[in-house]
DNA sequence: GCGAATTAGTTACATTTGCAACTAATGAAC
DNA sequence: GTTCATTAGTTGCAAATGTAACTAATTCGC
């Protein structure tokens, strides 16, 4: 009998049936076997992923937007995009109605680094999917976008 | 119209519907809103509520086990157990039939943080479902674990 | 317009993390 | 039994992260 199927003691908390642990473990189990695909090829970190990601999809944004829209702290896009400049993957472009602020996008070669990432990426994120029906997918979509707004509505409750 | 709703570009991942994505973003909307219960009143980090929640449910194991179980690294775990036990909340008993290891445990302190964190975790998770039917949660526990098995397995595939 | 308050982004510092090297103990090969 | 390989756990070190302080630019109040 596997130590997993042991009832826990009344009072205690079935960690393997507990939501927060769970979406944790299965979070980092996902995005460690993703980052496979662009840590070791391009040796891009996670953050620099995600910059790339909404550079991508998105063309041109403000550090801030993609803190904003990728849920990352600024220092930790800031550094991240202070090394995508460097490997010459991202630019800056001042805007000259704003000039505290910049906008970011791809360059040739990162927009070459992304398109190429993208097909892998796709087929990763389909391979997770294998044998569940689209319905569930659909469903597994909505409850995450709930499990989100009543996540966030909770940590703002707690003033 | 929102940003969100624009469509990406072709040949671009829609960020908004990319499951590793959008995983990591729910899970740590939800790990954050829950840390404000033991974090603040506590002062026990994510660590080390994983290794009292992990004691609390078994009892007695070693930090190997503690680690495999939860998912954490070694050195995480021997770090987290250092505070909880220099904080009175968790104590070692070396095994006489190997020296190397030793099990922990909770102290009668320890024990009492626990339960009083239990309680307000359960109440916690049981908001997260609020509005979501019982159905949808379980089919929401099996796609977690699908896709955590699926992720593994991907993530050994590339050797 | 001018000074105070705000904002985008960077940097300094302290904390956290992971990897690699280590120690101490056990097990395996012979 | 002695040597070699493996294992549990800790520690040194470098990289990553978050908080707070900072700079430079903009906006608000008047």
């Amino acid at each position: 009998m596997n130590v997993k199927d042991t009832k826990p003691p009344p009072g205690a908390i079935e960690l393997e049936r507990f939501l927060p642990y769970r979406l944790n473990v299965v979070a980092e189990a996902v995005s460690r076997a993703l980052s496979r695909i662009y840590a070791e090829r391009y040796g891009i970190t996670v953050p620099e992923w995600r910059i790339l990601a909404t550079l991508g999809q998105y063309g041109r944004m403000t550090a801030k937007d993609i803190g904003a829209h990728s849920r990352m702290h600024k220092t930790k896009v800031s550094r991240a995009v202070a090394h995508l400049a460097g490997n010459g993957l991202v630019e800056r472009m001042s805007n000259a109605d704003d000039l505290r602020e910049s906008y970011l996008m791809l360059t040739g070669d990162g927009q070459k680094v992304y398109c190429s990432i993208v097909p892998q990426a796709i087929e990763f994120a389909e391979g997770l999917f294998d044998g569940i029906p689209a319905c569930d997918r659909e469903m597994l979509e909505r409850l995450l976008h709930q499990l989100e707004m009543r996540a966030n509505q909770m940590s703002k409750e707690g003033e």
